[in-house]
DNA sequence: AAATATAGTGCGCTAATGTTCACTTGTCAA
DNA sequence: TTGACAAGTGAACATTAGCGCACTATATTT
């Protein structure tokens, strides 16, 4: 009930959020009259009031642009009550993989990321390797993309691999003919690897998820 | 140009972004300079000066706590930091968002992930919305993906956004042309979005991690 | 009809905040 | 040594921006 807002309330509230995400920092009073067309500061202060005592912001008196939105408006607060039980699982992230070495090995490791259980349901051996080369862009793996790989999983003709050919780690598509294996990319500039009795093969795991940083 | 800060010139930058993820905006010149025990405004100034001349930040003239951080200024200073501290953060995951709805209200709720700090220097609102549809498949973004959202985090020409048009959420490149906005989709089966006067328009957040399973 | 809540106007006041200038100090390299 | 440069001081000064009052208008409720 106290926390309804206005439609007018709606509006002021709304603008603030896109005037920080376009701008960085928070409007004044006369930047949000003006936007709204309005001639008075004071109609704005009031509308700020409530919404500060209705908790969807925060203002600090007598500074400029000190607004800030309240998390209550956005996330937190409901779910941490909710009771929310999960474990997360930890896995490790590799880096660049050194030629000839195990790819586990500490020199290969870049740091750990922690994905909830609920959302991994494979083993715990499970690691993160980035991904370098373009080689499998129309499958929605970009160069510095992070593949998640579950070793020790059963492959299935055309999932995604992690492959270990003669000292190389490639990620591709995995295909099986008479006896014989595919490595497929996933670009047309690139072409299919064939691997022979010569080759030193070895699958590394299955691909299980990708995570992309935009930075 | 020389791009290269000095120690006090990242002492400063650091302890803004410190402040406004603490507090939700910038500080002003005095509150800088009280922080780092300096008498005079002056100082500072010159600081935010070589800041912005150097490309970690926009800051407004004659305009109160008009600073901005620039994409740059994140990587380089959370560098230095990383290393110490590498709790894990959990964010919730958001599933189909039923129209009108608050996103982040309980009933679209599916989950949670949580990603160790050190890949995830952004502030503590984020979330997952769960994608649908095909429009950002060349962006990389497939039906199905998890898009990782920064609200409240300065949104800058072509970046992935989540957007909310007359109580539609999409994920679009954001585009801002003489005031008008626009939202790109990276697909040719489809049109971009001119977002008008008309519409009820919302920048939810920025897109800065995508994560996907293979099921 | 009267009361109440929401919205907005105009205007002046004052505190908050950015800007500028002249001068000092310490470091480093030519 | 001299000169360039980062860094800081102190004291105005100029502009921005929050605050508050009296008054108007329009719904909705009592």
């Amino acid at each position: 009930m106290k926390d309804k807002l206005t439609e007018r309330q709606k509006e002021i509230l709304n603008h603030i959020q896109n005037f920080i995400a376009e701008n960085g920092f928070p409007p004044t009073l006369r930047e949000i009259a003006s936007h709204f067309g309005l001639a008075s500061t004071f109609g704005v202060k009031r509308h700020l009031d409530a919404l500060k005592k209705k908790g969807y912001l925060k203002v600090e008196s007598f500074a400029s642009r000190a607004i800030s939105l309240n998390k209550k408006s956005f996330s937190e607060i409901e779910f941490e009550k909710s009771g929310y039980d999960s474990k997360t699982i930890s896995i490790p992230v590799v880096g660049r993989v050194a030629a000839g070495s195990p790819i586990l090995s500490e020199e290969n490791l870049e740091g750990m990321i922690a994905i909830d259980s609920n959302f991994f349901k494979h083993n715990k051996n499970c690691f993160a390797l980035k991904v370098s080369g373009d080689s499998m862009i129309n499958a929605g793996i970009f160069d510095g993309d992070l593949v998640i790989v579950s070793p020790n999983e059963k492959v299935s003709q055309h999932d995604i691999v992690v492959a270990r050919v003669d000292d190389e780690i490639t990620v591709k598509n995995y295909e099986k003919k008479d006896d014989k294996i595919f490595l497929i990319p996933q670009n047309k500039k690139y072409e299919p690897i064939t691997v022979t009795q010569k080759n030193n093969f070895y699958l590394v795991g299955k691909v299980i998820g990708v995570l992309r940083w935009f930075n």
